[in-house]
DNA sequence: GCCAACGTTGGC
DNA sequence: GCCAACGTTGGC
């Protein structure tokens, strides 16, 4: 199984949206980069929900539930997206200012390619930040 | 295929 | 609102 991290920006679709909904479908992505990451992605793979613009921060995990499929807000047929769940809010959110502050976490693609909206996270980030929610 | 111009992202 | 980073576009 692998991690990632998903952007969005709260005021076009936040966590609690994700909630509300249930489950949604991932669009809007425009990038080739985060696009052939969504591609990567398996069912039950686990994502960070983060937001961006204002308040940068992790906030949420949520699972792929579909893989890659056509974006159904995309007309040429060259965007995806994948299907995801939310699994559960972070105990406390994990500021980006946070994970900059940690050395353990200066390797995080956040901070070094940080307008990638779609990307990987390695097993032991993972931990680590889930480690410093408690 | 290079690279300048331009648009967008996103932290601050 | 500013601006650095960076992706895309298009002329040559």
């Amino acid at each position: 199984m692998n991690y990632w991290l998903l952007k969005t920006e709260p005021t076009t679709f936040s966590w609690d949206e994700l909630v509300r909904r249930g489950r949604a479908e991932w669009d809007g992505v425009r990038n080739y980069a985060a696009r052939n990451n969504m591609r990567a992605m398996a069912v039950g793979d686990l994502c960070f929900i983060y937001h961006s613009n204002g308040k940068p921060e992790i906030v949420g995990i949520a699972r792929v539930v579909a893989a890659a499929h056509q974006d159904s807000t995309d007309q040429t047929g060259v965007w995806q997206c994948v299907d995801v769940e939310p699994i559960e809010k972070l105990a406390r959110p994990i500021s980006l200012a946070e994970i900059k502050s940690n050395p353990k976490l200066a390797q995080m693609k956040l901070v070094t390619h940080s307008r990638l909206s779609v990307q990987p996270v390695t097993e032991e980030e993972w931990k680590l930040v889930l480690n410093a929610t408690i």
